[in-house]
DNA sequence: TGACAATATGCAGAGAATGGAATATACTGA
DNA sequence: TCAGTATATTCCATTCTCTGCATATTGTCA
């Protein structure tokens, strides 16, 4: 028999489980700043798209973050934005609540051909 | 290289794998409510007693636990007090807040062979 | 010192996650 | 309808994790 405190515990570990991965926890700080399309996760992340969709179908799996289409481009974001406390109450934890709750990695403007075709920096 | 964001996310990451475990929840709910020796949590979680101790060693490996050796029992208590702010945190995004922080799976005398040899319920 | 209790550790088989590659699907514009 | 772009899914080998069992370690008491 399982009790309701056995089901809040096993609920949150497949929570912990879904956020237990640098990519992951880095694409959510992605979408911090709001929702965001793959093209954007994949030039800011530098990863390969299909990494990318992989730990995208993990988080929704764990219904952390939705999909809204939009023509051709698929936009994600997060579901509660209370899954930051989280992230930031892991933060603290490890460096003592001084370690920068995600200084954004976003940059002005996505370096992805769609968005930004103007200037390839080549350095 | 390896930025700062990213030892970050790594960290938060490892955090959440020792997290990520039904088990290791339960044991750190126990101690929630103080440091407890092994023998309570064996009684408590109706685990055998190597199971417990690994699971512990994984928490103990996180740094998110210490012990402390008093005669034959060892004494297991939760580091940072701020990871019962994580375990919350996680299970309002499931529950919607509601979900009880954790009701007191200790029971009034721990039913251990030590602690209590007193009533042992048989139903 | 020897028997015993409490706890920790090592090992192994089963199962799950990771990440790379190829391929499928869905939408757009000509 | 066809070609092209954006994204998702599937397959697969490798690696990691889980968990039960046996055993080692450490401390206590007679």
């Amino acid at each position: 028999m399982l009790t309701t405190q056995d089901r809040t515990e096993a609920q949150a570990a497949a929570l912990f489980k879904a956020l237990a991965h640098p990519v992951r926890i880095a694409i959510l700080d992605v979408l911090r700043h709001g929702e965001e399309c793959v093209c954007h996760l994949e030039a800011i992340l530098g990863k390969r798209q299909a990494y990318i969709s992989q730990q995208l179908a993990v988080l929704r799996a764990a219904q952390i973050i939705t999909d809204r289409r939009d023509g051709m481009n698929s936009f994600y974001l997060v579901v509660h934005p209370e899954i930051y406390a989280l992230l930031d109450a892991a933060r603290a934890v490890r460096g003592g609540a001084n370690a920068a709750p995600t200084a954004p990695i976003r940059r002005e403007s996505c370096p992805c051909p769609k968005c930004a075709p103007v200037a390839v920096v080549a350095d």
